[in-house]
DNA sequence: CGCCAACTTGATAACATTCAATGTAGGTGG
DNA sequence: CCACCTACATTGAATGTTATCAAGTTGGCG
């Protein structure tokens, strides 16, 4: 029940509001969300949740960046996706999570308790249908993986990741070139299938080509975006 | 309307009836989604859709096996899922079709107007919320073929493939051992990332170690599974 | 200033690819 | 019924891209 005078509640304000999963919900609807959320903190290197865990909640990251991976027992480790400032985080089958996650960066995550968040989508139908939407491109995003994982060389891997991360920035607003990478040269690896020497190698040969050039605080410039492209899409002269 | 005989519709007697999305659907709910579907026969090699195409339906696979896939510009291929009897298809973003499809066999698909599941969707939540579970098991499966890609060997990756390929028959009740390849070598290699002819080497080495026999019209015995699993999962020693 | 972690670079090796040839099964027509 | 054809699978030899092992180099921070 919406009281006489306004209280202020988790989603005022909030700086993903309008792009995140919430951003179907209109102001009064948001209230029913903002009774379940509970804004928290995390800090680089913190783990979120591991595999295996029980899947009680879903998250909005709100600031900073996130990673998900998934390990073989031997050790070895695939990450399966970055997360940013939008996006949506939490999807689970079998009550459990199957993969885990660690923050690239500290930020704010907003927390919502699943089985509330499901309640939740019997009232508000679009929120189902945002759910559904994000998921879709979650789907769509894992097949392009896909095929960089199995169908790209190194060069081409590279250059698709940077356009991402790239396109990822504009998206969020955030400057896209020179666009900042947020993890190390191991997390790059792990995410395109790679190993650190072969990533740093690639990048090296990127940079003597002139494709990119490396500057301060982890920002790389995009230098011939359109010859990338190229590359990323298997068209590159090599 | 409901009429005061019953009419049969294209949902009495389906065989994926109780396993596929409509599974949560009761009699009465059932004959919402009966008046908007109507199956249709395919055949071997037959094209559902291209990528790029416009989203305009949704598809149960009702008999038979189907590949999706997208493609380089200079033909690299990866296959991103092989869908059989029970299985969902046609999630799409931005109304358009992300992927390509082909029929590995000949069968059936009950084809539903995408704008008309959604619209019911607002009327049967328990759709909506099975949608999103579909989804979500579908990321689920697309990270665990993200780490086979970036991480496993070509031992590992045929191993995993198997058995996977067995609990899918098993879940369907088909013979998960010896379970059957519904297709070509060129299929799978493009499904692992790999070459026809890695593929072919790999499957004589799991022959020529005892773990698998292969057998008439594409039936392969899976005579050692938890040697299988352990390979699957890194553990093999080599 | 010096230490440590992360990144880069170099030399070598391995696994998978590529190119090429052979083998096998299913289908068609003489 | 067999010969032939085609498509697919297997096997072999050589090449190549990326991994592995091993030093160096850089940069941030106490």
């Amino acid at each position: 029940m919406s009281a006489v005078v306004n209280v202020p509640h988790p989603c005022d304000g909030c700086e993903v509001r309008h792009r995140a999963a919430c951003a179907v919900l209109n102001d009064d609807e948001i209230g029913r969300l903002a009774d379940i959320a509970r804004i928290i903190p995390f800090h680089s290197g913190d783990n979120l949740f591991f595999e295996g865990d029980s899947a009680d909640d879903m998250f909005v990251i709100v600031k900073g960046a996130v990673k998900l991976y998934k390990l073989l027992p031997d050790g070895r480790r695939q990450i399966t996706g970055f997360l940013f400032a939008g996006d949506f985080l939490g999807l689970a089958f079998n009550d459990t999570y199957q993969y885990s996650t660690e923050a690239l960066s500290s930020g704010e995550l907003c927390r919502l308790k699943r089985s509330k968040v499901e309640a939740l989508i019997d009232d508000l139908p679009k929120l189902g249908h945002r759910l559904l939407n994000l998921a879709t491109h979650e789907i769509v995003a894992a097949q392009d993986q896909m095929l960089l994982l199995g169908r790209k060389s190194a060069q081409e891997k590279l250059a698709s990741f940077l356009l991402w991360l790239s396109e990822r920035a504009a998206q969020r607003g955030d400057s896209y070139n020179p666009v900042h990478l947020p993890m190390g040269r191991a997390d790059m690896a792990d995410y395109l299938g790679l190993t650190v020497e072969t990533v740093s190698r690639t990048m090296t040969r990127l940079r003597k080509s002139a494709l990119v050039k490396l500057a301060e605080g982890n920002m790389v410039h995009l230098v011939d975006i359109e010859a990338l492209h190229e590359i990323a899409d298997g068209d590159g002269a090599d």
